[in-house]
RNA sequence: GGUGUCAUAGCUCAGUCGGUAGAGCAAAGGACUGAAAAUCCUUGUGUCGCUGGUUCGAUCCCAGCUGACACCA
């Protein structure tokens, strides 16, 4: 009998957590984290990561691992995450997968193209460039080295145009000519269900979850973290607006409203991102029985 | 009570020498392969406060009304 991996996505604030919880304890299994700033231990409360009592004794994987200092890919997840579910495949026949980063799920389920990785001196010079000659001078250094460099390529991008640049270098080959679009055979098979609210409520839940935060003391978390604010876990929605607007009172109600909003554009990427993804049956978060039965038909 | 200024997109405001209007923000939609809670792209019809008047034609000029603000009493 093939594993599964039954994969509860969607955008932020939904209730993934909950219902995964509860999903991983019916079906007698553990959790698998997929949420890229619930990986890091220094950042608890801006990034709902579930507390003890939340997690109900379920075990979770990949949750709380990480420190902000420690530079971590999307394909350094893939691997990771492939050996943990190897394991434990070995006890467990389904295992539940809970996580908002649609990359780093795609990279689970479907996999990333392989691309060695790029010398740091490599690495800190693009960047260097970038940071004193701008986007544009990247560009045309793209396309003197190439010159079809920047066909499908998104060149107002500057991650998108480092990234090709990087490669273009290192390897002397387009990044495109990596990317084969084709999805990676595994040997477990992922049931996707997407959790998904009206825009409105969704919205409110958002809202109330930051004025949450704020009374668990997400201040003095990012206070705590500020020395670190140009690490890129720190380049994170609930943290980034106080460094941006300040600590005294009348600038941390302006950093909690800019917080709100940033959570609510965010999700509303997650959900394009999603929305995307043939595979996935949409389901409310209240309607757990409906997700129980058709999790346990896909199993 | 008097005088003056203002009233245009969800918000802040431009503008039309009279030919029914456009920026920023918000919002919506989209993209996404090693920074992804990141990064990037696209999208502007709104009784131009209300009621009349002048005019071929008014959001623009005139009058009255309503509301906001300022100053004078």
């Amino acid at each position: 009998m093939t594993k599964k991996l039954i994969c509860i996505v969607g955008p932020t604030a939904v209730g993934k957590t909950a219902v995964g919880v509860q999903l991983a304890k019916k079906l007698n299994t553990v959790v698998l984290n997929a949420d890229s700033r619930q990986f890091y231990k220094e950042m608890s409360i801006g990034t709902a990561k579930p507390t003890l009592d939340e997690l109900e004794g379920v075990p979770h994987l990949m949750l709380d691992f990480l420190s902000i200092h420690q530079n971590y890919t999307v394909s350094q997840f893939e691997t990771d995450a492939i050996e943990i579910l190897n394991q434990q495949f070995l006890k467990k026949d389904v295992i539940v997968l809970v996580g908002g980063s649609g990359l780093f799920v795609n990279a689970l389920c479907f996999g990333l193209d392989e691309i060695p990785d790029i010398d740091e001196n490599i690495r800190s010079k693009i960047r260097n460039d970038y940071q004193l000659n701008g986007l544009k001078y990247c560009v045309d250094y793209l396309q003197s080295l190439h010159p079809l460099a920047c066909e499908n390529l998104d060149i107002n991008n500057p991650h998108r145009v480092l990234r090709a640049l990087e490669v273009l270098i290192q390897f002397n080959k387009r990044i495109q000519d990596f990317q084969t679009k084709s999805s990676k055979k595994r040997n477990f098979d992922s049931v996707f269900i997407g959790l998904n609210l009206p825009r409105a409520e969704l919205y409110e839940k958002i809202n109330r979850r930051v004025d949450i935060m704020m009374s668990k003391g997400l201040l003095d978390e990012v206070k705590k973290l500020e020395e670190y604010k140009n690490l890129t876990a720190l380049k994170t929605v609930g943290y980034q607006e106080f460094y941006t607007f300040g600590f005294d009172d009348e600038n941390v109600k302006i950093a909690i409203e800019q917080i709100k909003q940033a959570s609510r554009r965010y999700a509303k990427r997650q959900i394009t991102w999603f929305k995307k993804t043939p595979q996935i049956s949409w389901f409310s978060p209240c309607d757990f029985n409906s997700i129980v039965n058709f999790a346990t038909q896909n199993i």
